[in-house]
RNA sequence: GGAGAGGUAGCGAAGUGGUUAAACGCACCUGACUGUAAAUCAGGUCUCUUUUGAGUUCGGUGGUUCGAAUCCACCCCUCUCCA
């Protein structure tokens, strides 16, 4: 495809490319470019957030560029700071290969294999001397390491910062030198160790790297970013009701966020869903689910989409329960005359984690057992046949005794 | 190595001997209203206890005291300045 179509397509939705005319030429070769990406194993399991660069990924795979996936599997050892105010703790190298091994099959949901390169940059690093690090240390200078937003902050606000941690984005930029890539792509929080990559590129004589980056999606609060450790994540893996329920959760602000970095719709038709909302000619709950549609559409199928979106109206609007619900088997044990005090009932079924926490809910109208609503915390609950449980707007279970 | 500052519940931050399970803010949960949106209002947020109550919390360990997050000793951790 011609390079500057290639270049447009590129930019869509890139907060930056840095600098544009290199890509271009890079791009007026002709030849497949290696896109790196690094991915840190110790978040095991990938969400929305991640999807923001995987689909650019895959846009250059479309293009015919390879993408080199990095899985820092040694780096993840030393824990990059980025984005977190506070230094990580180190993964065990059992953790990191399990998590590893996570990554690589969900990524696959998105990328297209045959135009991937999965490497562990263990492979390069694990053997390294010391002299070897020294050298590389050299390179760079501690005032230019505080040019790192976090660092800076944190250097300011007299929190503490690991001398390890500097190697971090040394080593990132290391991978860069080793597997030669043509471009790295990151989110806006990883400029400056994508920025240090091309610079160690030069220093070792190789052609330097463009790097391009992508907005960092808000988590469901729609102000942190979205994260696992914050519990604000839509889950790639996660049932398809469950995706969408959380969706239709987010506030209407949001929506329109999600709709620029995760919907994979074209700018124009984005923009004219924005302008269709703002006159009132679409309902914001409307978009929002055919936003949620997309994306379950994306992890599993338009079928699964449709099925999920019937779904949920039927819970919310018609006030049904799910379709599947787990059912919870309660041990013999726990039972008096096949009844049971409802706040250890909720415990065991995994809706509280803790008796006091259930008796809050249950006193707050928040229960209902075979929909009816309990509010008396002593109440004692026959499970000898199949009796649902609900606690909250999402909390559904069945239980029945062992 | 020397001098100083600091470590309180998920986070931020009060509290400097008793009515403090610990103010306040954020976050989160439940309910009302809705579109499972926002805003707003009401209630809640250590654990155990089926009401009464109990137990463990303020970096760690000991101590003083009728009584400690608050006083003392030692230890651990962080930051700043000096070397």
């Amino acid at each position: 495809m011609d390079p500057r179509k290639q270049l447009t397509i590129i930019k869509a939705g890139c907060v930056e490319l840095i600098p544009e005319d290199e890509l271009l030429k890079k791009l007026s070769k002709g030849k497949p470019l290696k896109i790196k990406f690094g991915a840190d194993p110790s978040a095991p399991d990938l969400h929305l957030g991640h999807t923001v660069i995987l689909q650019k990924l895959r846009t250059f795979q479309e293009l015919g560029h390879e993408v080199i996936f990095i899985i820092g599997d040694f780096t993840a050892m030393i824990g990059d700071p980025s984005g977190k105010s506070e230094t990580r703790p180190q993964l065990s190298e059992k953790e990191v290969k399990q998590n590893a091994e996570t990554y690589k099959k969900q990524v696959f949901k998105i990328l297209n294999p045959k135009k991937t390169k999965i490497v562990y940059n263990s492979k390069w690093l694990k053997d390294i001397k010391l002299a070897d690090i020294i050298h590389l240390a050299s390179q760079y200078t501690v005032a230019r390491m505080l040019e790192r937003d976090d660092f800076m902050n944190r250097y300011e606000k007299e929190r503490p910062i690991s001398i390890h941690e500097f190697l971090y984005p040394l080593i990132q930029g290391y991978d860069s030198v080793v597997v030669k890539s043509d471009i790295e792509i990151g989110g806006t929080d990883q400029k400056f160790n994508l920025l240090v990559g091309r610079e160690l590129q030069r220093q070792y004589k190789e052609e330097p790297q463009v790097i391009l980056t992508m907005p960092i999606l808000e988590g469901l609060d729609g102000q942190k970013k979205m994260s696992k450790s914050l519990n604000n994540y839509i889950g790639i893996t996660e049932p398809s009701l469950e995706i969408f329920g959380k969706i239709m959760s987010i506030s209407d602000e949001l929506m329109l966020r999600y709709y620029d970095l995760v919907s994979g719709l074209t700018p124009q038709r984005i923009k004219e869903i924005k302008e269709l909302i703002r006159s009132e000619k679409l309902h914001p709950k409307k978009a929002k689910s055919e936003l949620a549609q997309i994306l379950v559409e994306r992890f599993y199928s338009a079928k699964e989409a449709r099925v999920a979106a019937a779904e949920f109206e039927s819970i919310f609007k018609e006030g049904n329960v799910p379709q599947d619900i787990e059912l919870v088997k309660i041990p013999k044990h726990e039972l008096k005359h096949n009844k049971i005090w409802l706040p250890k009932l909720m415990l065991l079924c995994g809706l509280s984690d803790s008796t006091s926490n259930a008796r809050r809910v249950i006193k707050q109208g928040g229960v209902k057992v075979n929909n009816n609503k309990i509010t008396e915390e002593k109440a004692e609950i026959d499970v000898s046949s199949e009796t649902l449980i609900q606690a909250g707007k999402r909390g559904f279970k069945k239980v029945i005794c062992a």
